[in-house]
DNA sequence: GAACTCACG
DNA sequence: ACGTACGTGAGTTCT
């Protein structure tokens, strides 16, 4: 289907990976997933009362009922019964996200209550399932399965499958942090692709500070704030190798010194500082964006490392603006997308030995850059070693530059197992 | 169904 | 002067 898409100089939304994958995929719903729902239960319930009380204490300062989950009910009350100072406006009132209830709390015991409810309440319970097939809308990376929340102590994790939706029998698994050790179940192992999918940035670009961390096998976040602040690993802070990542993260996706500024609470012009300081460092990373733009303008599309196309009109738009979002598109689909097709071989290589060597330990999830496998006691070992191989061959398959490596944990529950 | 807000990567 | 970080799915409110 590819080839006859190629040929036709269609677009080859799809590479090779796409067809194999879907046995996998298969196979993964069909495993499904244990839920300790009676562990989930409680913890509903416990913060349905914490939810209860907060919203009691909030609805005390504002003088009166409302409902806190309408925007608009609460920016009226912040607004306007209480007269606070609006941040910064949605399409059709004032905004009332996360971001401007911290600018708030500073001045008002209504905005920190408000913050403080955010925490519990989208803890609650809800088990969001989110298996879509392969992107539908063809642009990459097409999560499988993914949301779990890992704020704050009482994190519960929220995992259900397609096939468990429709079976009705409970074949769902999880883990929250409460469940506890319970012999007799299945092992929970999950491995997860080079830390934050920077080793493919640093192959495409071929940047040789980059290589060398890769092939020094370093952490890479303190080599970036290392760069970034101009200093040793000694004197490089915790929430230094925080702002270098979100630094690398940010430019990939094309942010300015203004959102960069806001995202991590420092000043613009620091934020400029250290978004020039990484290009001056890593210049071929400018360079391979550059290129990646311009490619994009003059074939309308962009390209992932195995050849998969995103089409991207507004590469070609007249609009700054629009222009503008094309670019970032451009980039982000480049980085993104080519980490999708790394996954997405690494788990068709892997379910391929697993078939053949360890018939029962289950892929059980894949979620985005790590894969997830329930594996019986007695064949954790045999199978830590096989999915350390077979996903680090992936790598060297491809081509890389640099040697792909994966962290692992493992235990009875998703939280424990977690590196 | 749009708009907003949130979670994850 | 302008807008200002990509992409995925989900829940809730309101039109």
């Amino acid at each position: 289907m590819t080839e006859r898409l190629s040929e036709q100089g269609s677009l080859a939304l799809f590479t090779d990976v796409e067809m194999p994958l879907v046995p996998v995929l298969a196979e993964i719903e069909r495993n499904g997933f244990l839920l300790d729902v009676e562990g989930l239960r409680a913890l509903s319930k416990e913060l349905e009362r914490d939810l209860d009380q907060m919203i009691k204490a909030i609805e005390g300062l504002a003088g009166g009922e409302f409902n806190i989950n309408s925007p608009k009910q609460l920016a009226t009350v912040l607004f306007e019964k209480l007269g606070l100072k609006p941040i910064r406006k949605t399409k059709t009132g004032y905004s009332t996200d996360e971001d401007t209830l911290t600018q708030l709390r500073h001045s008002a015991r209504i905005a920190r209550a408000d913050c403080e409810l955010s925490e519990p309440q989208q803890t609650q319970v809800h088990l969001c399932g989110c298996v879509t097939g392969i992107g539908e809308s063809g642009d990459q990376a097409a999560p499988y399965v993914a949301q779990s929340d890992r704020r704050g102590d009482r994190t519960a994790l929220f995992y259900r499958s397609e096939s468990a939706k429709y079976s009705g029998e409970g074949r769902i698994r999880i883990t929250n942090q409460r469940s506890v050790y319970r012999t007799g179940r299945p092992h929970l192992a999950l491995r997860r692709l080079q830390p934050d999918r920077a080793a493919h940035p640093a192959h495409l670009s071929q940047d040789p500070r980059l290589l060398a961390v890769f092939a020094k096998g370093e952490d890479i976040h303190m080599a970036t704030a290392m760069e970034i602040f101009g200093l040793p690993s000694s004197q490089i802070t915790r929430d230094m190798r925080r702002v270098a990542k979100t630094v690398v993260f940010g430019i990939v996706y094309g942010i300015s010194p203004f959102g960069l500024a806001s995202n991590i609470g420092v000043p613009q012009a620091d934020a400029k500082k250290y978004i020039e300081t990484f290009f001056e460092k890593f210049s071929a990373v400018r360079a391979l964006m550059d290129r990646n733009i311009e490619e994009g303008k003059t074939k309308g599309y962009t390209t992932t490392i195995l050849g998969r196309r995103r089409p991207i009109p507004e590469l070609q738009s007249g609009d700054p603006v629009q222009r503008g979002f094309g670019e970032r598109m451009a980039v982000n689909s480049l980085i993104q997308g080519s980490a999708a097709d790394l996954i997405k071989v690494a788990m068709i290589d892997v379910n391929r030995r697993l078939c053949h060597e360890l018939p029962h330990t289950k892929m059980i999830l894949q979620v985005h850059d790590e894969l997830i496998f329930e594996v019986p006691e007695k064949e954790l070992e045999e199978a830590k070693h096989l999915v350390k191989t077979e996903m680090e061959a992936t790598g060297k398959k491809l081509g890389l530059s640099v040697p792909l490596k994966v962290d692992l944990g493992t235990g009875h529950n998703w939280r424990v197992a977690h590196p």
